[in-house]
DNA sequence: TCGATTAATCGCGATATAAAGATATATGCC
DNA sequence: GGCATATATCTTTATATCGCGATTAATCGA
């Protein structure tokens, strides 16, 4: 069970649209991102994120630390990229404690 | 289906644990607000609230208002009082929203 | 080693949110 | 009417969040 601070800065990395735009483009990297050159089982390239967004590198490299440090994405660093891609067990467990607690 | 903008006015609402403490305290009002003197079938006196919480009377009714433009909590005026409850079909459509969007 | 690429971090200005006190409004009681 | 109570609204101050450009750090290729 997560405790309340890990759900609070769960909420809130939920709270803002741009990153749970982010969390739905990962759900489906293969028809958001079909043009990465890298496999797509790396995860999502931090580069096609920010393009995605159309905001800066620096902004979207925060939204994506935030989504991390919530637990709801991972990111793997290969060579001078960074992939990310979604925690399916803890978005789950999320959603079962949210569940509860409302 | 509710829209993107009512959602996400709903995860902000939410993004505030006191918010979420309300909430919480108005799924079992006989369990926190027993010293109520009028009947608990009204819903819960601002008043109540702002004392559970500690907070000033002008940050509280703040609060509410937050909840109640989400959706959360409807209010019922009666004299000179006003009652706060839950609105369980609303928090239900919003987690099994919150359950397709993540 | 040098230059290019990728992405995190830092610093700043702008905007949003939170909290409180003061005020306004409405109701109830005498 | 006059006063008390309950609560929303307004104003101000403090803090948090957002977004950007610049910098830094790491990796890669020539």
């Amino acid at each position: 069970m997560m405790s309340n601070h890990e759900l609070d800065e769960m909420i809130k990395a939920l709270a803002h649209p741009v990153r749970r735009d982010i969390l739905d483009w990962l759900k489906q990297p293969e028809q958001y991102f079909a043009d990465q050159e890298h496999p797509l089982s790396f995860g999502v390239c931090a580069g096609k994120i920010d393009q995605k967004t159309g905001l800066s590198q620096s902004t979207v490299s925060n939204h994506l630390a935030i989504l991390q440090r919530a637990g709801f994405i991972s990111s793997k660093k290969v060579g001078q990229w960074n992939f990310f891609s979604r925690n399916e067990v803890v978005i789950q467990a999320f959603l079962t404690r949210l569940q509860q607690q409302l």
